[in-house]
DNA sequence: TGTACATCAGTGAACGCGCGTTCACTGATGTAC
DNA sequence: TGTACATCAGTGAACGCGCGTTCACTGATGTAC
């Protein structure tokens, strides 16, 4: 990207993309904001006209994940209605492509240690995220009879459990960790076998 | 601890629960060698004495980490036998309870960023924690008609990752998160839900 | 029991480094007339 | 179309800081005689 003159033009978006990069890279103790001027080709002090210190940016590009991490989320939700089943699916697998595609707002969301309240629009944007979720949980909630039936939140909160576990320990860059199968299909048997224990798909399959 | 003399006496020990303390408090990124000496009562440079800088010392912990972590599986696995089933649960269970027991050891086991494979001793530890859990798995597949038994190996990384996952999303300080139920009610339903769904629990019980 | 001496754990001063943050400034941009 | 001027994004130098690491050293400990 050519930079021209003085102005920069677009530096606030260019430095979450560089703590992106940087966070992606090396890790959310890797990053710096001294760094993420100089990829973005400014001074450090020029950070300092769009954000308030070095937490602030990395906030902001935690914002940007969440808000993409619901889109994706309720797109694949939406994707797989009408059926409550494929809908459900569909937004668990979702959760662990986010992770391949966008990893630099994944370590920026869950792993760089910020707080999901440290500003009013991150928690709002997180929230939006659980209540996809439970949304779909809810949706497929129905199909079970109500007096077997669990609270959705729990529900969510299970394959929620899971996709992060196996994203954690298998899909990242876990260091070193030995994956005995590809994260995909794990991912997809386990939810698998948590519905069937659910009573929402038939024993034998 | 009365420090008396030049001599520490115990400093290697010192330093690793000193380190332990720091990054359970401040979490990964905030753990320094110096301060970690510092907390010992000692300087900076003792610490080369025994470690080969900041890195090795935090692999040191979580070797620590990843012993008593594999020896209270293997215990848990233990009491509860000779019920299989009985064994598996507590294995899970006791994921949990280590986690809450020994944060500053899981800290650095799993979220301080070090390679399992950064030392051979951390490499073999490491390895027999897995064993265990898949040991414990393997023995709950024997209930499990052969043709649809799914690999031990899967089994034990789908109760893992559900542990993991329920721990890092709702039992570690995860900062600001809701915890929509006690952890422990969370993954014990969890892993609950997926026994059924591998016809090891009677669907209605 | 006493002395000489080797060992080695810990000292303290020093280093170079990159960090986050501040400040008065400068130069590009865009608007008013 | 041209000029004066306000705005404000980015500069560059400076700061104090704590870090990890090195080095020659010192003083406690334990062993040999």
């Amino acid at each position: 990207m050519p930079k021209r003159g003085y102005h920069h033009g677009n530096l606030r978006q260019a430095l979450v993309e560089a703590a992106l990069k940087l966070v992606e890279e090396k890790g959310p103790a890797g990053f710096t904001l001294s760094e993420a001027a100089r990829e973005a080709g400014v001074t450090p002090a020029a950070v300092y006209r769009h954000f308030e210190g070095r937490e602030d940016l990395i906030a902001e590009a935690a914002r940007q994940g969440y808000e993409i991490f619901a889109d994706l989320m309720d797109y694949a939700f939406q994707s797989g209605q009408p059926s409550a089943l494929a809908s459900f699916e569909a937004t668990g697998r979702a959760y662990l492509a986010f992770a391949r595609k966008y990893p630099g707002h994944y370590v920026a969301m869950f792993e760089s240690g910020i707080s999901v309240n440290r500003t009013p629009e991150l928690a709002v944007v997180a929230a939006r995220a659980s209540a996809v979720l439970e949304k779909a949980a809810a949706a497929l909630s129905e199909h079970i009879p109500p007096e077997k039936r669990p609270p959705a939140a729990m529900f969510s909160a299970h394959i929620w459990a899971m996709s992060h576990g196996v994203v954690e320990l298998f899909a990242r860059g876990a260091p070193g960790r030995t994956a005995p199968f590809p994260p995909e299909e794990l991912l997809e048997s386990g939810i698998g076998i948590y519905l069937r224990g659910m009573g929402l798909i038939p024993p034998d399959s």
